[in-house]
DNA sequence: AATAAAGTTTAGGTAAATCTAAATAAAAGG
DNA sequence: CCTTTTATTTAGATTTACCTAAACTTTATT
Protein backbone atom coordinates (compact mmCIF):
# COMPACT_ATOMS: atom_id res chain seq x y z
CA UNK A 1 0.00 0.00 0.00
CA UNK A 2 1.02 3.33 -1.31
CA UNK A 3 1.79 5.92 1.37
CA UNK A 4 -0.85 8.81 1.11
CA UNK A 5 -0.39 12.00 2.45
CA UNK A 6 -2.66 13.43 5.14
CA UNK A 7 -4.56 16.00 2.17
CA UNK A 8 -4.65 12.45 -0.28
CA UNK A 9 -6.45 10.34 2.56
CA UNK A 10 -9.18 13.64 3.42
CA UNK A 11 -9.80 12.95 -0.35
CA UNK A 12 -10.23 9.73 -0.28
CA UNK A 13 -12.32 9.41 2.53
CA UNK A 14 -14.86 11.86 1.38
CA UNK A 15 -14.91 10.12 -2.11
CA UNK A 16 -15.87 6.92 0.00
CA UNK A 17 -18.50 8.89 1.83
CA UNK A 18 -19.93 10.29 -1.07
CA UNK A 19 -20.14 7.43 -2.77
CA UNK A 20 -21.63 5.50 0.36
CA UNK A 21 -24.56 8.31 0.18
CA UNK A 22 -25.28 7.26 -3.28
CA UNK A 23 -23.27 9.23 -5.55
CA UNK A 24 -23.09 7.10 -8.46
CA UNK A 25 -20.13 8.99 -9.73
CA UNK A 26 -18.91 11.40 -6.96
CA UNK A 27 -19.13 14.93 -8.60
CA UNK A 28 -16.30 17.95 -8.09
CA UNK A 29 -18.09 20.20 -6.66
CA UNK A 30 -19.33 17.28 -4.33
CA UNK A 31 -16.43 16.67 -3.51
CA UNK A 32 -15.21 20.22 -2.84
CA UNK A 33 -18.19 21.07 -0.74
CA UNK A 34 -17.46 18.32 1.55
CA UNK A 35 -14.43 19.11 2.16
CA UNK A 36 -14.76 22.62 2.04
CA UNK A 37 -12.30 23.74 -0.83
CA UNK A 38 -12.30 24.68 -4.03
CA UNK A 39 -13.30 22.65 -7.13
CA UNK A 40 -10.53 23.89 -8.79
CA UNK A 41 -8.45 22.37 -6.05
CA UNK A 42 -10.44 19.18 -6.84
CA UNK A 43 -9.80 18.76 -10.00
CA UNK A 44 -5.82 19.16 -9.52
CA UNK A 45 -6.04 16.46 -7.05
CA UNK A 46 -8.31 14.36 -9.00
CA UNK A 47 -5.56 13.99 -11.33
CA UNK A 48 -2.99 13.02 -9.07
CA UNK A 49 -5.08 10.23 -7.46
CA UNK A 50 -5.96 8.66 -10.75
CA UNK A 51 -2.36 8.83 -11.72
CA UNK A 52 -1.54 6.49 -8.06
CA UNK A 53 -4.87 4.22 -10.02
CA UNK A 54 -6.79 4.89 -6.55
CA UNK A 55 -9.93 6.59 -8.10
CA UNK A 56 -11.14 6.01 -11.74
CA UNK A 57 -11.50 9.53 -13.48
CA UNK A 58 -12.31 11.41 -16.52
CA UNK A 59 -12.98 14.68 -17.51
CA UNK A 60 -16.67 16.06 -16.58
CA UNK A 61 -17.14 12.45 -15.43
CA UNK A 62 -16.93 12.21 -12.04
CA UNK A 63 -15.04 10.27 -9.86
CA UNK A 64 -15.06 6.56 -8.43
CA UNK A 65 -12.69 5.03 -6.28
CA UNK A 66 -11.00 1.61 -7.25
CA UNK A 67 -10.91 -1.53 -5.48
CA UNK A 68 -7.74 -0.05 -3.68
CA UNK A 69 -8.95 3.95 -2.79
CA UNK A 70 -11.66 1.33 -1.46
CA UNK A 71 -8.98 -0.50 0.14
CA UNK A 72 -7.74 3.14 1.69
CA UNK A 73 -10.83 5.08 2.74
CA UNK A 74 -11.83 1.56 4.97
CA UNK A 75 -8.59 1.68 6.44
CA UNK A 76 -8.65 5.18 7.25
CA UNK A 77 -12.49 4.84 8.36
CA UNK A 78 -11.56 2.20 11.06
CA UNK A 79 -9.03 4.54 12.28
CA UNK A 80 -10.98 7.50 12.79
CA UNK A 81 -13.97 5.27 13.97
CA UNK A 82 -11.65 3.30 16.64
CA UNK A 83 -10.10 6.86 18.00
CA UNK A 84 -13.58 7.94 18.91
CA UNK A 85 -14.18 5.14 20.79
CA UNK A 86 -11.29 5.14 22.43
CA UNK A 87 -11.91 9.37 23.21
CA UNK A 88 -15.51 8.35 24.42
CA UNK A 89 -14.68 4.99 26.17
CA UNK A 90 -11.56 5.55 27.68
CA UNK A 91 -11.19 9.77 28.01
CA UNK A 92 -14.48 10.38 28.81
CA UNK A 93 -15.61 12.88 26.11
CA UNK A 94 -18.71 13.18 24.53
CA UNK A 95 -19.89 11.95 21.27
CA UNK A 96 -19.68 15.65 19.70
CA UNK A 97 -16.67 16.46 20.55
CA UNK A 98 -14.28 13.48 19.25
CA UNK A 99 -14.59 13.69 15.07
CA UNK A 100 -12.43 16.49 14.78
CA UNK A 101 -9.81 14.97 16.90
CA UNK A 102 -10.47 11.48 15.18
CA UNK A 103 -10.35 13.56 11.88
CA UNK A 104 -6.32 14.30 13.02
CA UNK A 105 -5.87 11.14 15.05
CA UNK A 106 -6.82 9.27 12.14
CA UNK A 107 -3.60 10.20 10.03
CA UNK A 108 -1.09 8.12 12.11
CA UNK A 109 -0.45 4.71 9.76
CA UNK A 110 0.38 2.33 12.09
CA UNK A 111 -1.30 -0.67 11.65
CA UNK A 112 -0.08 -2.20 14.40
CA UNK A 113 -1.15 0.60 16.72
CA UNK A 114 -4.29 0.05 15.24
CA UNK A 115 -5.29 -3.13 15.96
CA UNK A 116 -3.96 -3.43 18.78
CA UNK A 117 -6.28 0.06 19.92
CA UNK A 118 -9.05 -1.97 18.51
CA UNK A 119 -8.18 -4.80 21.10
CA UNK A 120 -7.75 -2.70 24.18
CA UNK A 121 -11.24 -0.97 23.26
CA UNK A 122 -12.27 -4.49 23.25
CA UNK A 123 -12.64 -4.73 18.87
CA UNK A 124 -15.72 -2.51 19.03
CA UNK A 125 -18.16 -2.90 16.42
CA UNK A 126 -19.98 0.53 15.90
CA UNK A 127 -18.10 4.04 16.81
CA UNK A 128 -19.87 6.84 19.04
CA UNK A 129 -22.56 7.80 16.51
CA UNK A 130 -23.34 4.30 15.64
CA UNK A 131 -21.22 3.74 12.31
CA UNK A 132 -19.90 0.48 11.95
CA UNK A 133 -16.07 -0.04 12.29
CA UNK A 134 -14.42 -1.92 9.19
CA UNK A 135 -12.11 -5.08 11.07
CA UNK A 136 -8.30 -4.91 9.95
CA UNK A 137 -9.11 -6.37 6.88
CA UNK A 138 -11.63 -3.72 6.07
CA UNK A 139 -14.66 -5.86 6.36
CA UNK A 140 -17.49 -3.49 7.67
CA UNK A 141 -20.28 -4.97 9.13
CA UNK A 142 -23.08 -3.77 7.64
CA UNK A 143 -23.09 -1.50 5.13
CA UNK A 144 -25.61 0.90 6.97
CA UNK A 145 -29.41 0.08 5.55
CA UNK A 146 -30.77 2.41 7.92
CA UNK A 147 -34.12 4.38 8.04
CA UNK A 148 -33.64 7.96 9.02
CA UNK A 149 -36.86 8.73 11.42
CA UNK A 150 -38.35 11.25 9.25
CA UNK A 151 -39.10 8.07 6.68
CA UNK A 152 -39.94 5.65 9.61
CA UNK A 153 -43.29 4.05 9.59
CA UNK A 154 -43.53 2.82 12.72
CA UNK A 155 -44.55 4.64 15.85
CA UNK A 156 -41.68 2.67 18.72
CA UNK A 157 -38.34 3.54 17.57
CA UNK A 158 -34.87 2.91 18.52
CA UNK A 159 -31.77 5.64 17.86
CA UNK A 160 -29.23 3.48 16.29
CA UNK A 161 -26.76 6.14 14.03
CA UNK A 162 -26.84 9.80 13.78
CA UNK A 163 -25.56 10.67 10.13
CA UNK A 164 -25.00 14.28 10.60
CA UNK A 165 -21.47 14.82 13.06
CA UNK A 166 -21.59 18.60 13.50
CA UNK A 167 -21.00 19.77 17.15
CA UNK A 168 -24.97 21.93 16.27
CA UNK A 169 -26.82 18.55 15.99
CA UNK A 170 -24.90 16.65 18.61
CA UNK A 171 -25.48 19.36 20.77
CA UNK A 172 -28.75 19.58 19.99
CA UNK A 173 -29.04 15.72 20.61
CA UNK A 174 -27.74 16.38 23.58
CA UNK A 175 -30.05 18.60 25.05
CA UNK A 176 -33.21 16.65 23.77
CA UNK A 177 -31.76 13.22 25.33
CA UNK A 178 -31.64 11.55 22.40
CA UNK A 179 -28.27 9.07 22.01
CA UNK A 180 -27.75 5.98 20.97
CA UNK A 181 -30.23 3.53 22.11
CA UNK A 182 -32.70 5.98 23.17
CA UNK A 183 -36.18 4.57 22.47
CA UNK A 184 -38.28 7.43 20.98
CA UNK A 185 -42.65 7.55 20.57
CA UNK A 186 -43.73 9.59 17.51
CA UNK A 187 -46.70 11.03 18.54
CA UNK A 188 -47.25 12.97 15.25
CA UNK A 189 -45.84 13.81 12.15
CA UNK A 190 -47.30 17.12 10.22
CA UNK A 191 -47.15 17.47 6.63
CA UNK A 192 -47.01 20.79 6.00
CA UNK A 193 -43.24 21.08 7.27
CA UNK A 194 -42.53 17.65 8.04
CA UNK A 195 -41.70 18.14 11.48
CA UNK A 196 -42.31 15.40 14.34
CA UNK A 197 -43.64 15.51 17.43
CA UNK A 198 -41.97 12.90 19.48
CA UNK A 199 -41.74 11.65 23.20
CA UNK A 200 -38.80 10.10 25.72
CA UNK A 201 -39.59 8.04 28.53
CA UNK A 202 -39.64 10.46 31.92
CA UNK A 203 -39.88 13.61 29.53
CA UNK A 204 -42.31 16.32 28.03
CA UNK A 205 -43.06 15.96 24.35
CA UNK A 206 -41.41 17.79 22.15
CA UNK A 207 -40.75 18.55 18.15
CA UNK A 208 -38.56 18.66 16.12
CA UNK A 209 -37.97 19.48 12.34
CA UNK A 210 -37.01 17.75 9.44
CA UNK A 211 -33.64 18.62 9.54
CA UNK A 212 -32.96 16.63 12.49
CA UNK A 213 -35.24 13.83 11.78
CA UNK A 214 -33.56 12.72 8.26
CA UNK A 215 -30.36 12.57 10.61
CA UNK A 216 -31.38 10.29 13.43
CA UNK A 217 -31.35 6.61 11.96
CA UNK A 218 -33.53 4.36 13.58
CA UNK A 219 -35.18 1.01 13.88
CA UNK A 220 -38.52 -0.13 15.21
CA UNK A 221 -39.01 -2.06 18.30
CA UNK B 1 -0.66 30.45 22.18
CA UNK B 2 -0.32 30.71 18.00
CA UNK B 3 -1.06 28.00 16.15
CA UNK B 4 2.19 26.25 14.80
CA UNK B 5 2.62 24.04 11.82
CA UNK B 6 3.90 20.52 12.30
CA UNK B 7 7.49 21.62 11.20
CA UNK B 8 7.80 24.36 13.13
CA UNK B 9 6.77 22.15 16.37
CA UNK B 10 9.82 19.71 15.34
CA UNK B 11 11.79 22.40 15.10
CA UNK B 12 11.04 23.62 18.25
CA UNK B 13 11.26 20.42 20.20
CA UNK B 14 14.91 20.12 18.84
CA UNK B 15 16.21 23.35 19.77
CA UNK B 16 14.96 22.50 23.08
CA UNK B 17 16.25 19.35 22.89
CA UNK B 18 19.98 20.89 22.27
CA UNK B 19 19.56 23.41 24.78
CA UNK B 20 18.91 21.24 27.35
CA UNK B 21 22.06 19.26 26.00
CA UNK B 22 23.61 22.18 27.06
CA UNK B 23 24.79 23.70 23.38
CA UNK B 24 24.59 27.91 24.99
CA UNK B 25 23.45 28.82 21.35
CA UNK B 26 22.06 25.73 19.31
CA UNK B 27 24.03 25.87 15.98
CA UNK B 28 22.68 26.00 12.55
CA UNK B 29 24.38 22.30 11.84
CA UNK B 30 23.56 21.07 14.89
CA UNK B 31 20.03 21.65 14.58
CA UNK B 32 20.53 19.93 10.60
CA UNK B 33 21.92 17.03 11.96
CA UNK B 34 19.65 16.45 14.75
CA UNK B 35 16.50 16.96 12.27
CA UNK B 36 18.14 15.28 9.30
CA UNK B 37 17.75 18.16 6.69
CA UNK B 38 20.05 20.17 5.67
CA UNK B 39 21.70 23.33 6.61
CA UNK B 40 20.15 25.81 4.30
CA UNK B 41 16.44 25.03 5.46
CA UNK B 42 17.94 25.63 8.83
CA UNK B 43 18.05 29.03 8.00
CA UNK B 44 14.83 29.61 6.78
CA UNK B 45 12.80 28.28 9.01
CA UNK B 46 15.03 30.33 12.10
CA UNK B 47 13.71 33.65 9.99
CA UNK B 48 10.63 32.23 10.56
CA UNK B 49 10.48 31.16 13.96
CA UNK B 50 12.16 34.19 14.58
CA UNK B 51 9.56 36.40 12.71
CA UNK B 52 7.34 34.64 15.07
CA UNK B 53 9.07 35.73 18.39
CA UNK B 54 9.12 31.87 19.04
CA UNK B 55 13.63 32.09 19.23
CA UNK B 56 16.06 34.48 19.19
CA UNK B 57 18.38 34.51 16.37
CA UNK B 58 21.03 36.53 14.38
CA UNK B 59 23.10 35.56 11.21
CA UNK B 60 25.80 33.28 12.63
CA UNK B 61 25.20 33.71 16.38
CA UNK B 62 22.76 30.42 16.51
CA UNK B 63 19.08 29.86 18.08
CA UNK B 64 17.85 29.85 21.59
CA UNK B 65 14.02 29.54 22.53
CA UNK B 66 12.19 32.34 23.97
CA UNK B 67 10.25 32.17 26.64
CA UNK B 68 7.33 31.64 24.84
CA UNK B 69 9.05 29.23 22.35
CA UNK B 70 10.01 27.25 25.42
CA UNK B 71 6.56 27.14 26.71
CA UNK B 72 5.64 25.57 23.48
CA UNK B 73 8.33 22.96 23.80
CA UNK B 74 7.17 21.87 26.60
CA UNK B 75 4.04 21.15 25.32
CA UNK B 76 4.65 19.49 22.71
CA UNK B 77 7.27 17.04 24.83
CA UNK B 78 4.56 16.68 27.44
CA UNK B 79 1.93 14.96 24.57
CA UNK B 80 5.18 13.11 23.26
CA UNK B 81 6.04 11.56 26.29
CA UNK B 82 2.09 11.19 27.55
CA UNK B 83 1.60 9.06 24.31
CA UNK B 84 4.64 7.03 24.72
CA UNK B 85 3.12 6.11 28.19
CA UNK B 86 -0.07 5.40 26.43
CA UNK B 87 1.33 3.03 23.71
CA UNK B 88 3.23 1.04 26.06
CA UNK B 89 1.35 1.04 29.43
CA UNK B 90 -2.10 0.26 27.59
CA UNK B 91 -1.25 -1.00 24.10
CA UNK B 92 1.39 -3.00 25.06
CA UNK B 93 4.12 -1.57 23.27
CA UNK B 94 7.94 -1.92 24.05
CA UNK B 95 9.80 1.21 24.76
CA UNK B 96 11.98 1.07 21.05
CA UNK B 97 8.42 0.84 19.21
CA UNK B 98 6.96 4.03 20.86
CA UNK B 99 9.35 7.01 19.64
CA UNK B 100 8.16 7.04 16.15
CA UNK B 101 4.60 7.11 16.56
CA UNK B 102 4.82 9.71 19.62
CA UNK B 103 6.90 11.60 17.10
CA UNK B 104 3.13 11.93 15.13
CA UNK B 105 0.72 11.42 17.53
CA UNK B 106 2.29 14.45 19.65
CA UNK B 107 1.25 16.73 16.30
CA UNK B 108 -2.50 16.74 17.46
CA UNK B 109 -3.15 19.61 19.34
CA UNK B 110 -5.56 20.02 22.16
CA UNK B 111 -5.17 20.62 26.03
CA UNK B 112 -8.05 19.21 27.04
CA UNK B 113 -7.41 15.87 25.17
CA UNK B 114 -3.91 15.67 26.34
CA UNK B 115 -4.69 16.24 29.90
CA UNK B 116 -7.64 13.67 30.43
CA UNK B 117 -5.10 11.85 28.40
CA UNK B 118 -2.92 12.34 31.11
CA UNK B 119 -5.46 11.49 34.09
CA UNK B 120 -6.42 8.54 32.17
CA UNK B 121 -2.40 6.93 32.69
CA UNK B 122 -2.91 8.08 36.24
CA UNK B 123 -0.50 11.52 35.57
CA UNK B 124 2.62 9.64 35.14
CA UNK B 125 5.63 11.41 35.91
CA UNK B 126 8.23 9.43 33.73
CA UNK B 127 8.24 8.28 30.37
CA UNK B 128 8.73 4.88 29.13
CA UNK B 129 12.67 6.06 28.72
CA UNK B 130 12.72 7.16 31.55
CA UNK B 131 12.03 10.91 30.90
CA UNK B 132 10.24 13.02 33.26
CA UNK B 133 6.70 14.39 31.58
CA UNK B 134 5.66 18.35 31.69
CA UNK B 135 2.38 18.56 33.70
CA UNK B 136 -0.05 20.98 32.40
CA UNK B 137 1.58 24.12 33.77
CA UNK B 138 5.17 22.90 31.73
CA UNK B 139 6.80 22.58 34.86
CA UNK B 140 8.68 19.31 34.58
CA UNK B 141 9.81 17.40 37.03
CA UNK B 142 13.29 17.38 37.71
CA UNK B 143 16.17 19.25 34.81
CA UNK B 144 17.80 15.72 34.68
CA UNK B 145 20.49 15.67 36.46
CA UNK B 146 21.47 12.08 35.59
CA UNK B 147 24.86 10.26 35.84
CA UNK B 148 25.73 8.56 32.56
CA UNK B 149 26.93 5.12 33.56
CA UNK B 150 30.33 5.80 32.03
CA UNK B 151 30.83 8.56 34.19
CA UNK B 152 29.07 6.82 37.37
CA UNK B 153 31.44 6.59 40.27
CA UNK B 154 29.30 3.55 42.49
CA UNK B 155 29.52 -0.28 41.57
CA UNK B 156 25.94 -0.51 42.25
CA UNK B 157 23.75 1.20 39.86
CA UNK B 158 20.35 1.13 39.06
CA UNK B 159 18.89 2.32 35.39
CA UNK B 160 17.03 5.41 35.81
CA UNK B 161 17.14 6.58 31.96
CA UNK B 162 18.07 5.94 28.34
CA UNK B 163 19.64 8.62 26.52
CA UNK B 164 19.45 7.90 22.74
CA UNK B 165 15.87 6.47 21.71
CA UNK B 166 16.92 4.66 18.61
CA UNK B 167 15.80 1.38 17.84
CA UNK B 168 19.11 -0.14 17.45
CA UNK B 169 20.14 0.96 21.03
CA UNK B 170 16.52 0.04 23.21
CA UNK B 171 16.79 -3.38 21.21
CA UNK B 172 20.89 -4.09 22.24
CA UNK B 173 19.67 -3.12 26.02
CA UNK B 174 16.40 -5.43 25.64
CA UNK B 175 19.07 -8.57 24.39
CA UNK B 176 21.23 -7.49 27.54
CA UNK B 177 17.76 -7.43 29.87
CA UNK B 178 18.72 -3.42 31.26
CA UNK B 179 15.65 -2.30 31.80
CA UNK B 180 14.34 1.16 33.69
CA UNK B 181 15.06 0.14 37.17
CA UNK B 182 17.36 -2.88 36.34
CA UNK B 183 19.77 -3.29 38.76
CA UNK B 184 23.81 -3.38 37.74
CA UNK B 185 27.13 -4.49 39.54
CA UNK B 186 30.25 -2.84 37.79
CA UNK B 187 33.07 -5.73 37.77
CA UNK B 188 35.85 -4.06 35.80
CA UNK B 189 36.11 -0.66 33.54
CA UNK B 190 39.10 -0.98 30.62
CA UNK B 191 40.94 2.21 30.17
CA UNK B 192 41.86 1.68 26.74
CA UNK B 193 38.50 1.80 25.19
CA UNK B 194 36.20 3.05 28.03
CA UNK B 195 34.43 -0.52 28.17
CA UNK B 196 32.87 -1.67 30.94
CA UNK B 197 32.23 -5.45 32.22
CA UNK B 198 29.18 -5.62 33.93
CA UNK B 199 26.40 -7.92 35.49
CA UNK B 200 23.13 -8.78 36.06
CA UNK B 201 21.70 -10.66 38.49
CA UNK B 202 20.90 -14.13 37.04
CA UNK B 203 22.49 -13.18 34.01
CA UNK B 204 26.51 -13.72 32.81
CA UNK B 205 28.72 -11.07 33.15
CA UNK B 206 28.83 -8.52 29.54
CA UNK B 207 30.77 -6.02 28.11
CA UNK B 208 29.42 -3.01 26.71
CA UNK B 209 31.17 -0.15 24.73
CA UNK B 210 31.33 3.59 25.64
CA UNK B 211 28.97 4.02 23.24
CA UNK B 212 26.27 2.19 25.04
CA UNK B 213 27.06 3.44 28.39
CA UNK B 214 27.31 6.93 27.85
CA UNK B 215 23.41 6.68 27.00
CA UNK B 216 22.43 4.83 30.32
CA UNK B 217 21.85 6.93 32.85
CA UNK B 218 22.29 5.76 36.29
CA UNK B 219 22.23 6.36 40.36
CA UNK B 220 23.47 4.50 42.80
CA UNK B 221 22.15 2.00 45.04
C1' DA C 1 -32.11 23.37 -31.65
C1' DA C 2 -30.45 27.48 -29.67
C1' DT C 3 -29.31 29.72 -25.68
C1' DA C 4 -28.72 30.22 -20.81
C1' DA C 5 -27.13 28.31 -16.61
C1' DA C 6 -24.46 25.32 -14.05
C1' DG C 7 -20.50 22.49 -13.51
C1' DT C 8 -15.70 21.58 -14.57
C1' DT C 9 -11.20 22.34 -16.15
C1' DT C 10 -7.15 25.09 -17.39
C1' DA C 11 -3.90 28.76 -16.80
C1' DG C 12 -1.32 31.13 -13.94
C1' DG C 13 -0.16 32.29 -8.95
C1' DT C 14 0.90 31.85 -3.89
C1' DA C 15 2.79 29.91 0.44
C1' DA C 16 5.21 26.30 3.02
C1' DA C 17 8.97 23.42 3.33
C1' DT C 18 12.30 21.50 1.26
C1' DC C 19 16.77 21.17 -1.83
C1' DT C 20 21.56 22.31 -4.44
C1' DA C 21 25.14 25.31 -5.58
C1' DA C 22 27.39 29.51 -4.93
C1' DA C 23 28.69 33.28 -1.93
C1' DT C 24 30.05 34.94 2.39
C1' DA C 25 31.39 35.00 7.30
C1' DA C 26 33.67 32.98 11.31
C1' DA C 27 37.06 30.01 13.32
C1' DA C 28 41.30 27.65 13.43
C1' DG C 29 46.15 26.97 12.38
C1' DG C 30 50.33 28.33 11.38
C1' DC D 1 47.79 38.46 10.81
C1' DC D 2 47.06 35.80 6.87
C1' DT D 3 45.19 31.78 4.95
C1' DT D 4 42.69 27.68 4.88
C1' DT D 5 38.89 25.22 6.59
C1' DT D 6 34.41 25.06 8.39
C1' DA D 7 29.94 26.99 9.18
C1' DT D 8 26.29 29.69 7.58
C1' DT D 9 23.57 32.27 4.51
C1' DT D 10 21.68 33.55 -0.01
C1' DA D 11 19.90 32.68 -4.61
C1' DG D 12 17.28 30.11 -7.31
C1' DA D 13 14.47 25.65 -7.91
C1' DT D 14 11.10 22.08 -6.78
C1' DT D 15 6.93 19.86 -4.81
C1' DT D 16 2.49 19.89 -2.61
C1' DA D 17 -1.73 21.84 -1.90
C1' DC D 18 -4.10 25.40 -2.32
C1' DC D 19 -6.36 29.77 -4.77
C1' DT D 20 -8.82 33.15 -8.55
C1' DA D 21 -10.25 34.17 -13.02
C1' DA D 22 -11.08 32.75 -17.50
C1' DA D 23 -12.25 29.15 -20.74
C1' DC D 24 -14.62 25.33 -21.83
C1' DT D 25 -18.35 21.32 -21.33
C1' DT D 26 -22.52 19.59 -20.07
C1' DT D 27 -27.25 20.22 -18.78
C1' DA D 28 -31.40 22.45 -18.53
C1' DT D 29 -34.80 25.81 -20.39
C1' DT D 30 -37.08 28.11 -23.69
MN1 LIG E 1 -8.60 13.77 8.54
MN1 LIG F 1 -18.05 8.70 14.02
MN1 LIG G 1 7.08 15.04 15.61
MN1 LIG H 1 10.58 9.02 25.44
Amino acid sequence: MMNLSIAEENYIKSIYKLEEEGQEAVSTNALAGELDTKPASVTDMAKKLKEKKLIEYEKYQGINLTAEGKKAALSIIRRHRLWECFLVDKLLFSWEEVHELAEELEHVRSEKMTNRLSEFLGNPQIDPHGDPIPDAQGKMGKPRAQTPLHKAKSKRLEVVAVSDKSTALLEFLNAKGIRLGTQIDVIERYEFDNSIELKIRNQPAFTISEQVSKNIMVKPI
